[in-house]
DNA sequence: TCGCTAATGATAACTTATTATCAATAAAGG
DNA sequence: CCTTTATTGATAATAAGTTATCATTAGCGA
């Protein structure tokens, strides 16, 4: 990066306040609410780039394209939500002494993935729609 | 399925016997090994046939095409090889009640994947190389 | 403000995995 | 052994996500 866009920072600006990580789709979606002309080619690039220069990460789940996140958050895990496909960070730790592993097999890393349902997405009384999101995608 | 096939055997029995999820290409290579003339297009479609008729499930990891086993295993997670990239069963269980989650969420299930080195890959001694693999893929 | 050139936007091209096509092959019943 | 037709093998086509191309736009140093 050489030149600081309005692109750029519409791009790492979403990315860092959204609490959680974005798919290409999202940060397309959350971008060009502040730079209405961004492209789908500006955020590949964009996410290429800041990935490279350590600013962002993808988060890779099972059968689904990348999403990206910060890389300032730690060590963590995710929870997609069933119902609205929204992505959140999981900050609980889980106790390494349970970690299963096969006998005389090295256990380097591991990810844990939670599925179910956000607190959004529960409804809160009977016969009430869930709320609306918290978030802006 | 009407007919038993030379081809739809090799393919169930090269995946009921790895002990392990297979790739597509470990299932053609297996495959081939029983039926030479094997074609990847006679795979992809015995692999759909068998998923349908409940026989083998799909293996999804981060990133990764999918792999297939047979349904009859159980819960169960799974670990890759960070230096044979093979995929092994995890049968040993992590306790429910470690599991985190964020307040409000409801947790309807979850994946863990571990990475690391199979018991392969592992040297035993100083300057030994890896033994052979125990499986033909 | 000017000028240089990196960055952008629009879209074509590409990639990798998977599916469709169709003539040839081979199960399985008679 | 025949006949029928489901299945196969070879390969073209497809799909979704990502990358390349290139004329235009716009940072930013002078």
């Amino acid at each position: 990066m050489e030149r600081n866009t309005r692109q750029r920072n519409a791009i790492l600006g979403a990315i860092s306040s959204a609490g959680r990580p974005l798919s290409t789709q999202e940060v397309l979606a959350a971008g060009q609410a502040v730079v209405p002309s961004l492209s789908i080619a500006t955020v590949y690039r964009t996410l290429k780039d800041l990935t490279t220069e350590g600013w962002i990460l993808p988060v890779k789940l099972p059968g689904e394209s990348d999403r990206y996140e910060v890389t300032t958050l730690g060590e963590h895990y995710h929870f997609k939500c069933s119902s609205c496909s929204k992505v959140f960070d999981v900050h609980e730790r889980i106790k390494n002494s349970n970690l299963p592993a096969p006998p005389n097999f090295v256990v380097e890393k591991y990810d844990l993935i939670l599925y179910g349902r956000c607190s959004n997405c529960i409804p809160k009384r009977k016969g009430q729609k869930p709320s609306a999101a918290k978030y802006p995608f």
